[in-house]
DNA sequence: GCCGTTTTCGGCCCGACTGTTTTCAGTCG
């Protein structure tokens, strides 16, 4: 196991046994363990472990070396597995009910023997979790409203875990010798930030072994539907998936169709009838008011007198000679939408008039702004950072940890902040890597908009970020007005995630959005597009009207360690979204263009 | 569970906020 993996488990210990009702102080040395690791690089690790000389870390006594030891070299860990075994899941799953803590879920399932997500939301309607000592009306109320959300949320799944789930179907599917084309469709593909199920769209010469080999894959929990055509499974992670089987002539329609939006393609179907056309995922015929595009197609099919091989249940194709998504569009025309734009939000108009942006992408982009490392709360090392972004080809990295207000990400200080940047500035020096290191800082905005660090020390920075990590309660307008005055301060460079939003989770607080992008246009402040796929903030449906009136994005991984500067593809998905073009975007610039401006404010 | 030392147990760690209380516990970042 890695030393992150480790970590990890120890987290879980951590987390389990404050469930069990353990001494405080004894979870949180698994959890300050967790932490010890992952302020240490790999290779120290394994060391460390060779040497037998794990307990003279600090923070790692003879119970951790151990344990840490056995994951170390085995992967596992038996402690850890009779714990996890030890806890009804239930308990663990109330831990993502807003306001429940440890101490709350053991009171509930102490005093009131509840164990499960449904068990309590049943105690709070029938007003049993208001008599316990420590609650009272409001909280059963928070509780049952949150597990509501709970509820509906999880519907809904991160496009970057449902991507991760996809590629590899998409992949299995095209290894298959029957299989002609195979994509995945609908909301995955228009990189919306959450998917509902996943679709995928698949030509093949013949139908029951793709069926087969996708109701057999691993993961599968459930197969709620297995047709000729189309079949349905439910993977144990909640998520569901629907194959869509079709004749290679008619690929293009059903990929277009499966992908939407709704509104799109009801924009779209109005668009073919204007020309006399009638549009579905079957094909696209003229509109005599003589039956469906499929029966039309179905008809045609006879008259050609062909098909003999082909199976009965698969429809013959129709569409005129149409074999791609570019040819559907062309057919009606209009220039090729791409995907992550086919919301209905006058994308067809665009596409007509060919006034479609040339959306950014991800082989755009030369660096990247917003990252941490272990002097905060990230789990790489500055090296290790800009190692993992001269692997990517990025011409400089922005390191931008955490401001002494934020006491839980372990803030710097100034004097950390200062031997910080001596330390950027002496591995730039050295030459080691090709990617420029950026000196700057996540500053916190405090309650009132003031800065956590004075003008004399963020001058001595090549640029600023400013956030909110507190106080998320005050009202839209006192929130604004505090943000614009973080804004207005002459060393901030850019605002970083604007309503502090976690997907799926948290909703953002609440921010007047014009005047914080207003006074981020006046002020010559950009705001970034955070990509961490949890966050996504702000969201693209603010982007395109920003742009237009002159606002600056950067696409900010806000990485905590090396992988997570992957994350700038899901922030590409959103600009694309918001309409953004290479020039929209700080970080597609050069390095001494980055210099220069960086230099200028 | 770790650490340090008053060398064998007692202390460990930040601040705001909320809802519960009537002085504070629990959650969150």
């Amino acid at each position: 196991m890695t030393k992150n993996e480790i970590a990890d488990v120890l987290t879980e210990i951590g987390t389990l046994l404050e469930l069990k009702g353990e001494n405080p102080f004894k979870t949180r040395a698994y959890q300050s363990g967790a932490r010890v690791l992952e302020a240490m690089e790999q290779s120290e690790l394994d060391t460390l472990i060779r040497e037998e000389r794990l307990k003279t870390v600090k923070g790692i006594g003879d119970a951790l070396a151990q344990k840490i030891g056995e994951l170390h070299a085995t992967g596992r860990l038996e402690f850890f597995e009779k714990l996890k075994a030890s806890i009804e899941p239930g308990l663990v799953a109330m831990l993502d009910v807003p306001g429940l803590g440890p101490k709350k879920i053991k009171a509930i399932h102490d005093q009131l023997g509840v164990s499960t997500i449904e068990g309590l939301a049943a105690a709070c309607t029938d007003g049993r979790v208001a008599a316990l000592a420590g609650f009272g009306e409001k909280s059963q109320e928070k509780i049952l409203a949150g597990i509501r959300n709970r509820e509906a949320y999880g519907k809904r799944h991160l496009w970057w875990e449902a991507e991760a789930i996809a590629m590899p179907i998409v992949a299995g599917l095209r290894g298959l010798s029957q299989v002609l084309q195979a994509e995945a469709a609908g909301s995955l593909r228009r990189g919306l930030e959450t998917v509902g199920d996943l679709d995928f769209i698949v030509a093949a010469t013949e139908v029951a072994p793709v069926v087969e080999w996708f109701v057999g894959q691993p993961g599968v929990k459930e197969v709620t539907a297995r047709g000729e055509t189309k079949a349905s499974v439910r993977f144990e992670s909640g998520l569901q998936a629907d194959l869509r089987l079709v004749p290679p002539e008619q690929f293009a329609f059903a990929l277009h169709h499966f992908t939407g939006s709704k509104d799109h393609n009801v924009q779209m179907r109005q668009r073919a009838l204007a020309r006399g056309l009638s549009l579905s995922e079957w094909g696209l015929v003229p509109s005599d008011g003589e039956g469906t595009v499929k029966e039309k197609i179905e008809r045609k099919g006879e008259e050609g007198g062909g098909g003999g091989g082909r199976d009965a249940e698969v429809p013959a194709p129709g569409g005129a000679g149409i074999t791609s998504e570019a040819g559907l569009f062309a057919a009606l025309d209009l220039g090729f939408i791409p995907p992550e734009l086919r919301e209905g939000l006058g994308e067809i108009e665009a596409a007509e008039s060919g006034s479609l942006p040339e959306l950014v992408k991800l082989a755009d982009l030369r660096g990247a702004f917003h990252s941490h490392t272990t002097a905060s709360d990230g789990r790489n090392t500055l090296v290790e950072m800009t190692a993992a972004a001269e692997a990517l080809g990025w011409e400089y990295l922005g390191i931008a940890d955490h401001s002494k207000s934020s006491v839980q990400a372990k803030g710097l200080g100034e004097e950390r902040l200062a031997a910080q940047v001596a330390e950027i500035r002496a591995l730039n020096a050295s030459g080691r890597f090709k990617t420029h290191v950026f000196t700057g800082t996540e500053c916190d905005i405090l309650t009132d908009g003031r800065l956590d660090f004075d003008d004399a020390v963020l001058a001595t920075l090549d640029y600023v970020v400013v956030s909110v990590h507190a106080a998320f309660t005050q009202s839209a307008a006192d929130m604004t007005a505090r943000i614009i005055r973080a804004i207005e301060n002459p060393h901030t460079t850019m605002l970083g995630h604007v309503t502090g939003r976690l997907l799926l989770r948290r909703e953002g607080y609440d921010v007047d959005f014009a005047k914080i992008i207003d006074a981020a246009i006046a002020n010559d402040v950009v705001i970034e597009l955070n990509a961490s796929p949890w966050r996504l903030d702000m969201d693209w449906r603010h982007w395109r009207k920003a742009v237009e009136r002159g606002l600056i994005c950067a696409i900010n991984p806000d990485a905590h360690e090396t992988a997570g500067l992957e994350h700038v593809r899901a922030g590409i998905n959103s600009a694309r979204k918001g309409w953004l073009t290479l020039e929209h975007v700080l970080n597609t610039r050069s390095l001494e263009e980055v210099k220069r401006l960086f230099a200028g404010s």
